[in-house]
DNA sequence: AATGAAAAAATGAACGTTCATTCAGAATTC
DNA sequence: GAATTCTGAATGAACGTTCATTTTTTCATT
């Protein structure tokens, strides 16, 4: 099985995953400077020093992280982009996006509090953003085509902003209303949407 | 001048006030654990140690700062709450509101992050929130009584928790997206929060 | 006004701790 | 036995906080 190592997930791909996962526990509970390089590799049975043989530095899996999150959101909008009924579709996944919100709430926040002031993460986090957003306005222009004249850029432009604000939202809403109930918040939040890309 | 000690502003008060001022910015800047006790006072010609005369801890800052905010949140609400049309003198603070998201948002992202790990500022943070989402329902009761029945309490929840999610995730997307056209996106949110408030 | 001593405001070096990163060498794999 | 994987002590820098000390302000008394 070793004679081609172009395989991607070898072993030391595999240790790489290891780590950003553990990472990502470790700034969840304690913050990006708050989780110690030895904490991250402790919690998972590797020493801290090993870890530089994987990522330059901290700032490293931070990034790494970023970029590894941006496949997964991908591949959701592929999966809505497929369907026939797009708007349905949108709708359909809206409780689930909620519920991934909260849950991704301390973790999300605290990515974007380093890119607030890291310049390098903060070119990750855009460059990563404007992927996901030119397929979020792909979506909605798939919605559109019947009734009026074609939307304008600028609407589109707004209008993908703000349907990618309210769920941002809803992670802010996480920490500052724990006892936020996101069964009600979905019901709302697809009906807002509903009127927003129809009109 | 000094025979009456009650005055609010007295000279610890306006020290106070400096150290706030200049932790703001530095945290902006730096990060709450990347700007340092030093960095904040000699951003302002004060000694590192002097700043504990003043706050018991670095936290203590954080969470002062807060509590501040607070107070300029609830005069914007007062305001509109005095006013005759509600649902229109909302609409005419959206523009403000969003260039304030967009100005503030390194500072908000770092102090929630900060609530994601500290349990102080979260209980802080949080106890603010439920302040302000009391007066926001507040609010949209008051646009409500024409039409239909009255709204159930459940909605009213839900679209207080809808509104402060789009205001909230404008923050994140000005991170993410530094592009971001204020005007536009103003444009479209008026649009939102009329159909949303209205239904 | 001028004095001077007590109170208040302010300094900054020192302390103890913590952390990211390095590296010489041990353990394991091939 | 070479190559790879891994360890953990060492390094040097940085930080929050404390405190002995100095500077400035206050104000009753002269």
């Amino acid at each position: 099985m070793s004679q081609d190592t172009k395989i991607l997930t070898s072993k030391a791909e595999l240790r790489r995953q290891q780590i950003l996962d553990a990472a990502s526990e470790c700034f969840r509970k304690s913050g990006f400077h708050g989780a110690s390089m030895s904490e991250i590799a402790k919690s998972f049975g590797m020493s801290a020093g090993h870890i530089y043989n994987y990522f330059e530095s901290k700032e490293a899996i931070i990034e790494a992280m970023v970029k590894r999150d941006l496949d997964q959101a991908l591949e959701r909008i592929a999966k809505i982009q497929g369907e026939k009924d797009i708007l349905k579709a949108m709708l359909g996944t809206v409780d689930e996006g909620v519920q991934r919100r909260i849950d991704r709430s301390e973790l999300d926040t605290e990515i974007l509090a380093e890119a607030a002031r890291n310049p390098k993460v903060a070119a990750t986090v855009q460059s990563t953003d404007t992927v996901v957003r030119e397929k979020v306005m792909h979506l909605i222009k798939g919605i559109h085509p019947l009734k009026k004249a074609p939307l304008c850029e600028l609407d589109l432009a707004a209008k993908s902003t703000i349907l990618m604000a309210l769920f941002d939202g809803l992670q802010i809403r996480a920490i500052r209303d724990p006892n936020m109930k996101a069964e009600d918040v979905g019901k709302v939040l697809k009906m807002v949407i509903t009127q927003m890309l129809q009109s």
